[in-house]
RNA sequence: UGCGGGAUGGAGCAGUUGGUAGCUCGUUGGGCUCAUAACCCAAAGGCCGUCGGUUCGAGUCCGGCUCCCGCUACCA
């Protein structure tokens, strides 16, 4: 194992199209921040890198929606970003951003490098061009008709009816997401980063060098590398980002996979002008704290440019999480759907660190895990304000009571006193052992051991029973109590920093670094401690509700949202109308298509014969309960053959504002093979 | 479609190299009353998704299947 002087932590730079939320954090921010912190006490070296990433298609798209400019949107974005992490208590030696001129430099110099090295290889081909807009389009920026299931909105990627993978140019009626003309191919140039020729090096350094990484990210490497890696372009046509600071290459800016990794490096830059130490000496150790959405970026295709341009160091490990759920549904920047940091630093005054600890607690780190409100006061009431606050609390009350808030002076030590202090530093090693694997769960559980060992203590030695017999034991007590009590202040201060603050406080101690852990004689015989306060406080049923039914209503929102109504179709004539042969049928037979999330196998009685339909509604109908049903059904739709089963017809369906389908069936039964007109 | 991760007592999670299944919360009973009705002790509660295989022995290794999540497809 190396051994390294100093750390480079990076978390990954927030996109500046909307503030931060708790996914984010306990994903990305706050292990990065704990890991920080606990290096820092450690005496080590750190740079703690964040940062935004403020280019992109999104960004200029949300511009004009809104009708301002893209610095616009990234600087109030990132201003409301960096400072919600600032009041968070998220450490950053530095948070930059990829629009700054130096960041712009940077990046530009290392394209340039890799391109007069023969890096990149270049490539001309036909794109779709949005001639109003005067922009090519991104591949999900196209909408048009899918050749495979005909669904009319299937993207340019992809199509989410049938789910097949599209490219642009399959796609029949194209249009532009961004104005609804029709787009034309044009001619475009490329430079890609041909990551086919790093396979071997990176099955040598990642899959060989690096197996202790996380099972989540290692695999997902693997399954990449062992697929076979394919060039990818670096460029785009956009105006929005970083220049491509060649020739020829007028309109065209830096794609922001491969500019957004390199504001990491501009923003040590800008932090330092000793900045290559921290990414040129193979004495320092980098790490990326990222979520799992961006594994490939920074397990391969980072590391691929930081070798290509020959100068630089590599990842050391890359612990990256998986995601945070909000209330059983996948937190959504789009849909709403998500705690917003700038609204809990609003609404929950003080209580920073309770969110840190509950993100802590219940991180993602190995599978997705679900953020609920309940579970949030739980872990507020029956942890920090139960078991770390109320053993501060006693240890302090006490020493008022009966010193004054003078501590004790030592004496004789029993077999008790002995364990009880000889555990901190067990503890110690289990916190220490926990963070350096990246397992700040753990780390943080066995942090808050210590307290629950402060109320055993507390319990097996009664100073209070004690007190009227032998009050020369109870200064030893209290005097334990209290070490244990300091030496809190040292385990929690990365996880816990504000309210570590505050405890030092009570205590009247200064700050400690780690090694102080596992002293008992942290605070004197005849120390004075102040007069405390609570620590935490109990989180009441109100405030939860009000939580739960602020998301409440952001479901019925988004709900209304969806609800407005498409707007009418072009006309068409009687014949156009006629030509369709809509029928009511009955449902005869009904099974699943195997292998699929939405489709049922149907046999319907048509009144003319008996066919077979496949119809995408197996989220909404189980097929038991939808035998004998009458539905409408287009007879006349060609056949198409969907999972190897001919599908003769369309059954017709109602589709709610929240996406479920309801049958079109007539109000009292009618004879099958009626016309619908 | 392909790939990756996951499935463990009521809930949320650990289980490193295969050897008596753990933790936090909740529940029940008891103790204590210094403390934010907090704390301490004890108990109940799991054929570790499913089927098969390797092994003296499998939560752990191998294969099939089912279900969730994600990536592929620029929201951590």
């Amino acid at each position: 194992m190396t051994d390294f002087k100093r750390t480079l932590i990076t978390s990954a730079l927030p996109y500046a199209n909307g503030p931060v939320h708790i996914g984010h954090l306990a994903g990305v921010y706050v292990p990065a921040d704990i890991y920080a912190r606990f290096l820092r006490m450690n005496g080590q070296e750190v740079a703690f890198i964040g940062g935004s990433d403020e280019h992109g298609v999104p960004i200029t798209l949300k511009a004009k929606n809104e009708g301002v400019t893209p610095q616009d949107i990234v600087d109030k974005y990132h201003g409301m970003i960096k400072d919600s992490f600032q009041r968070f208590g998220i450490s950053f030696d530095i948070y930059a951003r990829t629009s700054d001129p130096i960041h712009h430099e940077t990046a530009s110099e290392i394209f340039l490098k890799l391109y007069q090295d023969g890096k990149f290889i270049e490539k001309t081909s036909e794109q779709y061009y949005d001639a109003e807009n005067k922009q090519f389009l991104a591949d999900r920026y196209i909408t048009g008709t899918c050749p495979k299931c005909g669904f009319e909105k299937a993207y340019g990627d992809q199509c989410e009816s049938c789910g097949s993978a599209l490219s642009p140019n399959e796609l029949i009626n194209p249009k532009s997401m961004i104005s609804g003309n029709v787009p034309e191919l044009k001619e475009t140039k490329h430079w890609y980063l041909p990551l086919d020729q790093y396979e071997g090096w990176l099955k040598e350094w990642l899959l060989e060098g690096h197996k202790e990484w996380k099972s989540n990210v290692y695999g997902q490497c693997k399954s990449w590398i062992d697929g076979g890696l394919q060039p990818r372009a670096v460029t785009r046509d956009l105006d929005w980002g970083v220049p491509v600071p060649v020739e020829g290459a007028e309109n065209k800016v830096l794609y922001v996979w491969f500019d957004a990794p390199i504001g990491y490096i501009s923003a040590t830059k800008e932090l330092t002008p000793d900045w290559e130490k921290w990414w040129k000496n193979p004495e320092t150790k980098l790490v990326h704290f990222i979520g799992k959405d961006n594994i490939v970026f920074h397990c391969i295709i980072f590391p691929v440019i930081l070798k290509a341009e020959g100068s630089y160091i590599l990842p050391e490990n890359v612990p990256a999480n998986e995601f945070l759920n909000l209330e059983g549904d996948k937190i959504s920047t789009s849909r709403n759907w998500a705690v917003w940091l700038h609204e809990y630093l609003e609404e929950f005054p003080g209580k920073e660190d309770v969110l840190k600890y509950v993100l802590t607690a219940n991180a993602p780190e190995t599978k997705d895990n679900d953020f609920t409100w309940k579970d949030f006061q739980t872990r507020n009431n029956n942890e920090l304000v139960a078991v770390l606050g109320n053993f501060v609390n006693r240890a302090l009350v006490l020493t008022q009571k009966y010193y004054a808030g003078k501590v004790p002076e030592i004496g004789e030590l029993t077999e008790t006193d002995k364990l009880a202090l000889a555990e901190i530093s067990v503890i110690k090693a289990e916190v220490e052992k926990s963070i350096g694997q990246y397992r700040f769960r753990e780390a943080l559980k066995f942090a808050m051991d210590l307290a629950r060992l402060g109320n055993k203590y507390l319990a097996d030695a009664e100073p209070w029973i004690v007190v009227k017999t032998d009050p020369e034991r109870v200064k030893t007590i209290m005097y334990v109590s209290l070490q244990i009590t300091a030496n809190l202040t040292v385990i929690f201060a990365p996880f816990l920093p504000f309210s570590m603050d505050k405890l030092r406080g009570f205590l009247n101690m200064d700050e400690l670094n780690w090694s102080n852990l596992g002293r008992t004689d942290l605070l004197p015989g005849g120390h004075q401690v102040n007069t405390p306060e609570l620590l935490f406080e109990k989180i009441e049923d109100e405030v939860i509700e009000r939580q739960v039914n602020k998301l409440l209503a952001t479901k019925k929102a988004n709900e209304v949202a969806n609800a407005t109504v498409a707007p009418a179709k072009e006309n068409c004539t009687f014949d156009d109308f006629n030509k369709m042969d809509i029928r009511t049928g009955t449902i005869l037979e009904a099974e699943r298509v195997p292998k699929t999330k939405k489709l049922l196998k149907l046999t319907i009685d048509t009144g003319i014969d008996k066919r077979t339909v496949v119809s995408g509604i197996a989220e909404y109908y189980n097929p038991e309960e939808i035998i004998g049903r009458q539905v409408s059904i287009l007879v006349n739709l060609e056949p198409k053959e969907l999972k190897g089963i001919q599908s003769q017809g369309m059954i017709l369906m109602a589709q709610d504002a929240d996406g479920s389908l309801k049958f079109v069936t007539p109000t009292t039964p009618v004879k099958n093979g009626s016309e619908i007109k």
